[in-house]
DNA sequence: TAGATTGTTAATCGATTAACAATC
DNA sequence: TAGATTGTTAATCGATTAACAATC
């Protein structure tokens, strides 16, 4: 295993990856770190750090060729494969992900939704099936899932992750307002709490008006 | 202005808030960092410097008091008042983050959210009606607004929210897929990017499948 | 070549953890 | 009082920034 590369560095990447699809977009070539310092508010010592976490993608004299540097993150990422999801809960944050178009752009292809809810039997999201739960062991078997992201009572949460990650599924996106408890699996996990987040914008509020 | 707290403590607060609400349902009465730790894995001493920014909330020899320290953690992060959320975008997510009831208990009220589709005109969503955007200043003028969630297109993102400035609303829940440029204001600003997140889970798959 | 800018090492800064005296 | 556990200072660790030699 080579050496490990902080969270830090990775919650950035997704950033760089934005910034020089506009920089495409608008038909840039080349970009030095000092330009793009300037663009994102951070320092040109950390984008050539983080860089140089996944090797040499710059050239002394030059900068760093966009669309060269765009594509290099997007492996990084592992965009270059496509991602299956299952949406676990068809209410309406399993819907909403659910018409993120954006996503597919990205790869990531939401196949099925699964809820417990009788109403929604045989319903559709744009076209992509709603299932029952007792559905999803047969579907998984019959399918390569990769995601499944959990948008439920946080009471259904935990015991509903432990069966997928048993059915063979090693990554949650987990909206639930608990920490999912699955330590000892090999799985990861990454988490969504929209309450927190109000929270901290809630704390920010009321140091902003002192 | 008294000494600045670290967002990375702030981040933290709303999971202590959290798990001590766990805690009160429960039945818990008082916890020792000790024990708070083994169960949040974190460490105790974390813990303990977390909450020493903003006062001495415990007791030698005995610990926090459950009740006491949540209620305490609650005003820090301002839930003791309420805050009027309008939506930008009565799109899936808008409706879903309407939908989200749980922000109720927190003290997070929205009470409108705004579309361009003439279509919605005179819809509500749970009761919450939907408003056309030219109707936007009057409704803010009439009405005190804490924070505007923002779930448009990147496209439209930027101009709406130096309007939503101009009208004096100071705290932005941003989850359209930009950066918002708005450095020169004194405004708050609190990201909500599912796609970074989605493509932080996406690297860590790589990872972990190696 | 001269100028620009990277890749990388060294210095600084901040955040986390450990330790322990204070005290309930 | 003795035991437990905080609040807080000191030590460590990691992340960010600065500096500069390498090199295009």
């Amino acid at each position: 295993m080579e050496k490990e590369i902080s969270q830090a560095v990775i919650r950035r990447m997704p950033r760089y990856y934005r910034y020089l699809g506009e920089l495409l977009e608008e038909g840039v070539e080349r970009i030095s770190s000092n330009d793009l310092s300037n663009r994102m508010q951070v320092t040109a010592s950390q984008i050539r750090q983080d860089l140089n976490n996944f090797g040499g993608f710059g050239q002394q004299g030059y900068g760093y060729n966009v669309q060269y540097l765009y594509d290099e993150i997007g492996k990084i990422l592992g965009l270059t494969q496509t991602h299956n999801i299952i949406v676990m809960g068809a209410g309406n944050l399993g819907q909403a992900i659910t018409n993120y178009v954006k996503f597919e752009r990205l790869g990531f292809r939401i196949i099925a939704l699964f809820d417990v809810n009788p109403d929604l039997k045989r319903q559709n999201v744009r076209g992509i099936p709603i299932y029952m739960m007792d559905e999803l062991d047969e579907f998984v078997a019959k399918n390569e899932i990769d995601i499944a992201a959990l948008t439920l009572p946080k009471e259904k949460a935990d015991e509903t992750a432990k069966h997928l990650v048993d059915l063979g599924i090693h990554a949650i996106w987990n909206f639930a307002h608990v920490d999912l408890d699955l330590m000892d699996r090999r799985v990861v996990i990454e988490n969504v709490h929209l309450s927190d987040s109000l929270m901290q914008l809630s704390y920010n509020i009321v140091k902003n008006s002192k």
